[in-house]
RNA sequence: GGGCGAUUAGCUCAGUUGGUUAGAGCGCCUCCCUUACAAGGAGGAUGUCGGGGGUUCGAGUCCCUCAUCGCCUACCA
């Protein structure tokens, strides 16, 4: 056939690609310029590869066209086209088509010459770690990398197991995205046109064959050698060695022309060699590798592989080799425990370090894969920066301290789940003396370019991203007042240690029993040991939010609510001179522990606290002192302790919470003025009393109670408020109003028999009764029994009432 | 289109193998500047756990389905 545009000679091909029931069902094949007509070619050979384009966009192509601009180019066919009568009909289709990123220009696809590393199987196998002491043999670089989180990579040469590669905090999950995409087995593509980056180490060229076999005698000897890998490819594309190609050309009907591919081991001989090699016409490849196959060798490379002895290193810095009987960094290093990365990172980094660590080493770069979450805006977009939604860390930090970023950070990290953190612009437009404002960026117009917004009081635009001073627009800086919460947090941490430090002074060490202690000690060394393991165990799992949550939860609500305040009265005064040495020493020893268990979040604040807490009590500890370090990020993780845990003092202390809260709930509900002290008894029996007795004077302490009685006869004044908790009642003298009495009680029974409704709706049922596990049958009867007592105990103080 | 996830309080998220009345922080309401801390304290309100089905004595949790959203990947002249 001819094409009408240019006259060429095109043949006519039957494939399966084209589809009757779109249009004529005959189609034009564009090989150079669309993926599946490429595939077409591949079928059919014989057609032919035109590349229409050149690099810039411009028709490459001999003819009429040559030199135009893609888009002016298609409008001159299609008018071409018309005017030779050849356009029966034009029809609107909707079809997709890929912009870049970046500039959001229509990709057009180009024929081009790239090199990939071969991922499949290879016949005979690799070796993997060649030269190293963990060589071994593996079917395909992929293959090798599945080996690796399967456990199935060979022992090694001593018989110890080569680490599985794990990944957390799901490990099902993330695997199988990293199996799933590796299973492909897809040949790698590491050819980049970019200015920047690591030259591809080839040097290529097209030579006249004559010329090739004129080198032959030398290029034997040369091409041979192990640190040089050369080979020729024919113009059908068949890829020969240097020796089999010699044999091959020398044969009759030897194409006239071949382009020879040379790579040298090493890095120095593109530079000796290369002006040899340039003289002979080849060329340097001038493409650069994939930003991921650089990374790639990161593990390694940056730690002065191969050659750690020689390795580069900056002004200042220790070499990188080994040296009296030490082992070099590599050695050291080698492979690492735990990478922390992004799950969007699996395929592109994790599976390539993976992959050129056994390759180049014979070993995986680490044994565990931390995936974090992804931070999103409000609106649930990744973050970029021309897009203006993100923010600058080193605004946080200036803000709201670089403990604040970390806290809130490992707070935000709880496990798979992607977060959204609101970012807000900061209004360059507020003028002096006016209060900052704040603008949420998820709800904010957009201005008039790509990161910029509009200011919603003074309708002006801000410049999120700095990139708009030439139009004039005012930059501005985003936040996000999440962060908050952790400068909270060091300002709480802070003003507790300053308690603690003005309690401090004189603090001494004596060897004491832990079970020796008042109550409120025993509690908080016994809450300490629980916390600490909860912590351990939550970062153990790959959890930092959930040990936050722990720590958080002990030094505030449990160290500063309750421990600080319960040891007030022995700092006073007039406290006896060794109530107070033990509560300086428990203190300094609780405020050490908690500096350790929370140094890893707030590492700045604690390390600063820590050298007050020193210079203030020099030994610390209970029954031995503890061990000691000049900077806390050296101490000893906070000692296991379990020794301490105290049940009877946790259950005496969790009676006193549970009687001080319900307390001062009618105190505020009687609204009774926070610092009027009252007259509280309670009347119980048994072990509640002998219990509540212990903790008779936390608990007056705690309820701002002047006085509390505690016994089976405590009876109530005409004007109490009543408080039941299971079958104890308080009394809180001289507050009460009857009706507002009566009313609250009456709502407290109304829910009670609620729920005890529903429970003996399910106890009743023969169904739960014969399947449920006894435990919890027992322990569903035990809390119906609990709620019939408070709710009689409700009742009759109605009664009486 | 394929794959992997998500949907719980106004907001951001927890919720372990199914088991009492589903939690936290922020925000909100009331009271309090009490000699560590108002960036704080005491108390309080707020949820048909995305919709619909199913399994079970029992479902936020397991299964199916629909809706919406996200990520990876492929992509029809």
């Amino acid at each position: 056939m001819t094409l009408p545009l240019t006259g060429r000679e095109i043949p006519l091909i039957t494939d399966e690609w084209a589809d009757p029931s779109l249009g004529t069902g005959c189609v034009k094949i564009t090989p150079a310029h669309d993926p599946n007509d490429y595939e077409v070619w591949q079928r059919h050979r014989e057609i032919g590869a035109v590349n229409v384009l050149n690099s810039n966009g411009t028709i490459a192509a001999q003819g009429p066209y040559q030199g135009l601009d893609r888009f002016a180019a298609r409008k001159r066919i299609m008018a071409d086209l018309d005017a030779q009568g050849l356009v029966e009909k034009i029809e609107d289709r909707t079809i997709e088509i890929d912009h870049s990123d970046r500039s959001k220009t229509i990709v057009e696809p180009w024929l081009s010459k790239q090199w990939f590393v071969h991922m499949a199987d290879v016949d005979g196998g690799i070796v993997m770690g060649r030269g190293t002491s963990k060589e071994f043999h593996s079917k395909g670089l992929a293959q090798a990398a599945l080996d690796a989180t399967a456990g199935a990579l060979p022992a090694f040469a001593d018989g110890t197991k080569r680490a599985q590669v794990m990944f957390h905090p799901d490990q099902d999950r993330y695997r199988k995205m990293y199996d799933q995409w590796l299973a492909e087995k897809r040949d790698w593509c590491i050819s980049r046109q970019l200015w920047w980056g690591h030259r591809i180490p080839v040097w290529r060229g097209d030579l006249p064959t004559q010329h090739l076999l004129m080198l032959a005698p030398m290029l034997k000897g040369q091409l041979s050698r192990d640190d040089v890998a050369a080979w020729i490819v024919l113009p059908d594309g068949t890829r020969l060695s240097v020796a089999d190609a010699i044999t091959r050309l020398q044969q009759p009907n030897a194409p006239q022309s071949i382009e020879v591919q040379i790579c040298f081991r090493d890095e120095s001989a593109d530079a000796t060699t290369g002006p040899m090699l340039q003289g002979a016409g080849l060329e340097l490849d001038p493409d650069v590798l994939d930003t991921w196959f650089s990374s790639a060798l990161w593990p390694h490379s940056t730690l002065g592989w191969p050659h750690p002895e020689t390795a580069k290193v900056d002004a200042g810095q220790p070499s990188l080799g080994g040296k009296d009987g030490h082992k070099s960094a590599l050695d050291y290093w080698y492979p690492g425990s735990c990478l922390v990365t992004g799950r969007d990172i699996i395929t592109l980094w994790v599976a390539r370090m993976v992959i050129t660590g056994l390759y180049n080493l014979g070993d995986v770069p680490f044994s565990s894969v931390f995936l974090h979450a992804t931070i999103l805006d409000g609106k649930g977009e990744r973050m970029s920066k021309s897009k203006g939604n993100g923010i600058d860390p080193l605004d946080i930090i200036s803000r709201y301290g670089a403990d604040a970023l970390r806290y809130v950070v490992c707070e935000l990290q709880t496990g798979t789940q992607d977060i959204r953190l609101p970012v807000q612009a900061i209004s360059p437009f507020t003028k002096e003396g006016e209060p900052e404002r704040l603008i949420d960026l998820a709800t904010a117009k957009p201005g008039p370019y790509l990161g910029t917004f509009l200011d919603p009081v003074t309708k002006q635009p801000m410049d999120l991203i700095g990139q708009y001073a030439k139009e004039g627009l005012t930059p501005a800086k985003a936040t996000s007042d999440r962060f908050a919460v952790g400068a909270n947090f060091c300002n709480k941490l802070f003003n507790a240690a300053r308690f603690a430090f003005l309690n401090l002074e004189g603090s001494t060490f004596v060897a004491r029993k832990a079970g020796d202690l008042p109550l409120e000690d025993r509690w908080i060394l016994s809450r300490l040991a629980k916390a600490r393991a909860a912590v351990h165990g939550s970062l153990s799992d790959y959890n930092p939010a959930a040990a936050i949550a722990v720590a958080r939860e002990f030094f505030w609500g449990e160290l500063c609510d309750w421990y600080l305040e319960l040891i007030k009265p022995r700092f006073r005064p007039e406290t006896d001179a060794n109530e107070r040495a033990i509560a300086q020493q428990t203190l300094a020893f609780v405020l050490d522990q908690t500096l350790r268990l929370l140094h890893p979040f707030v590492p700045f604040l604690t390390e600063t606290l820590w050298q007050s807490l020193r210079s203030l009590a020099p030994v610390r500890g209970i029954e031995a002192p503890l061990s000691d370090s000049e900077l806390i990020v050296h101490a000893k993780w906070p000692e296991a302790g379990t020794a301490r845990i105290d049940a009877e003092a946790e259950a005496a202390v969790a009676a006193v919470q549970q009687w001080c809260a319900a307390i001062r709930e009618a105190r505020a509900s009687y609204q009774v003025v926070p610092r009027a002290r009252i007259g509280v008894r309670i009347q119980a029996t048994g072990a509640l009393a002998t219990l509540l007795q212990r903790g008779q004077g936390l608990l007056a302490h705690m309820a701002g109670a002047e006085s509390i009685a505690i016994g089976a006869d405590q009876q109530p004044t005409k004007d109490s408020a009543t408080v039941v908790i299971g079958d104890g009642k308080a009394y809180l003298l001289g507050v009460v109003d009857l009706d507002k009495e009566r009313d609250k009680l009456g709502k407290q029974a109304e829910k009670l028999r609620q729920q005890i409704q529903s429970m003996e709706q399910k106890l009743g049922n023969e169904g739960f009764r014969a399947k449920a596990p006894p435990q919890v049958i027992a322990q569903q009867e035990e809390s119906l029994a609990a709620m019939r007592q408070q709710v009689a105990g409700i009742e009759q103080r109605l009664r009486e009432l």
